[in-house]
RNA sequence: GGAGAAAUGGCCGAGUGGUCGAAGGCGCACGCCUGGAAAGUGUGUAUACCUCACAAGGGUAUCGAGGGUUCGAAUCCCUCUUUCUCCGCCA
């Protein structure tokens, strides 16, 4: 969330940048300055009379010490009072603290300055794009019916074991999978981040701390009886291992991956592209995170991007990188660029990547800070993350782009994954 | 799942009702010492909030979390969480 500092200093220039992101935060932001004003003069007033009842209560002890018993039972009484006065303060404060934190919640972080105004995804902008379109012959078809002629997807028999969104990769289709994994992870690792393998279930100081709770909470299956959620990202997991942490300037940039299965309920999506692979409620996918100096945030971004666009280049697919729109974003991001790769066969451009940087947004909820070597006050980190890349619409593509009469083609890059050259 | 023990600052560890944000040690930072280093030695070393100039200074809170008793709690009581040991179960 965004810093109680940042909007006293900054009023009117939140709420003009905030309309970037088609949010009208006047009202907000009005209520949170006047919440803020009440918290300080309650905090200020029970602060002095807490002070002056500590002063009693020694004051009562020396009496009581030299014997004094009627001074003391006197100065008892007056504590009573006060006691109680303190007492309705501190109600008054948490349930201050309380509105305003909830109205802080509300608040989306404050899209970069190149950020360009827009309505949805038809407002990005393209910045890159490569790779060549490949021409399929006239007998080519979606990957929906690659994956059931060579028998690598049972779509099928997800909806038998689980339900829709589910799908079982079979034979080779397993193992291509598996190679997509280790390859990225590979490619992470070589480029300098850290490999963990977090908990799939986060609890819900977890999913606060990355801006999935409290405004989100559909998108994810909750087990209730634990209350914990699964993960729909890796991000959450692995940003979280900063939470509540000061870190030292020297040690950013901080880098680490991960490769987990992703769980989305996709609630009010049905319908719409959810055929074959294009929108799943597991799948697979490697992720980048980093925890990076404010000063060197968006060089780590371009870094990050710089790294998704190899792996998109070396499987050779067709792609595009698109900057969000103020419309398009997430409400956590500051500057987000999206991958999207061509498939052929639906003729259509896949997101197999968003890479953001969230500058100091999701580090102030997750109390994430550094010290300035020889500075005593910790400062909010930036935290980034991108995927590096999600499985099923590379494979959508794969399979529909390097399909030829004798099956689908693998990428060189992968052979030493999967052992096999073809899927036949 | 059952029984017992424990949870203190970056770490170890003292502290069972008052002057304890907390002894001592280690670590770390800076200084002295040294040709350099080690040893030695001196000083410093949490976080949030309020006041305030995001300075200095002052105040408040925090000894796993939340509540309670008390004029006063790290210290007593209750609830929860976590860790360890033993038993059960088990990949």
């Amino acid at each position: 969330m965004l810093t109680l500092k940042i909007i006293q200093e900054n009023r009117d220039f939140v709420i003009e940048r905030l309309k970037i992101k088609n949010f009208q935060a006047e009202n907000i932001v009005n209520q949170i300055l006047d919440l803020d004003l009440k918290r300080r003069s309650t905090q200020n007033s029970m602060d002095n009379n807490q002070a002056e009842l500590n002063k009693m209560s020694k004051e009562i002890g020396s009496f009581f010490q030299s014997g004094k018993v009627e001074e003391a039972n006197l100065l008892k009484e007056k504590n009573t009072q006060i006691k109680e006065l303190v007492k309705s303060q501190a109600e008054e404060l948490t349930s201050t603290e309380k509105q305003l934190n909830e109205l802080l919640v509300q608040l989306p972080n404050l899209p970069h300055e190149s950020v360009p105004a827009g309505k949805g995804v038809d407002d990005n902008i393209k910045v890159k794009s490569g790779g060549k379109i490949p021409v399929l012959s006239k007998s080519a078809v979606a990957h929906w019916d690659l994956a059931k002629k060579y028998d690598i997807i049972d779509f099928e028999l997800g909806n038998k074991l689980t339900g829709a969104g589910f799908p079982v990769y079979k034979g080779k289709g397993a193992k291509l999978q598996r190679a997509l994994i280790s390859y990225f992870l590979d490619k992470a690792i070589v480029a300098g981040y850290t490999e963990v393998m977090p908990p799939l279930m986060v609890n819900e100081d977890s999913g606060f701390g990355t801006g999935q709770l409290p405004d989100k909470e559909g998108q994810m299956y909750h087990v209730t009886i634990d209350n914990l959620y699964l993960i729909p990202t890796a991000e959450v997991p692995v940003t979280n291992i900063f939470r509540d942490e000061i870190l030292q300037a020297r040690d950013f940039p901080k880098k680490m991956t991960a490769y987990t299965p992703c769980f989305r309920r996709e609630a009010g999506s049905y319908g719409k592209d959810v055929r074959g692979l294009n929108r799943l409620h597991q799948f697979d996918k490697v992720e980048i995170v980093q925890i990076q100096h404010p000063e060197k945030s968006y060089e780590s971004l371009t870094e990050m991007v710089n790294h998704v666009e190899g792996l998109v280049k070396s499987l050779n697919l067709p792609y595009r990188i698109l900057k969000l729109c103020g419309g398009d974003m997430s409400f956590t991001s500051a500057l987000t660029y999206d991958f999207e790769v061509f498939s052929v066969a639906q003729e259509k451009w896949l997101e197999v990547s968003s890479v953001s940087n969230f500058e100091s947004y999701q580090a102030n909820r997750l109390k994430l800070r550094y010290k300035e070597e020889g500075e005593k006050k910790p400062l909010l980190a930036h935290t980034l993350n991108g995927s590096a890349l999600a499985l099923p619409r590379i494979l959508a593509a794969l399979l529909e782009n390097n399909q030829t009469d004798k099956g689908i083609v693998i990428p060189e890059v992968l052979r030493p994954y999967t052992g096999f050259d073809i899927i036949d």
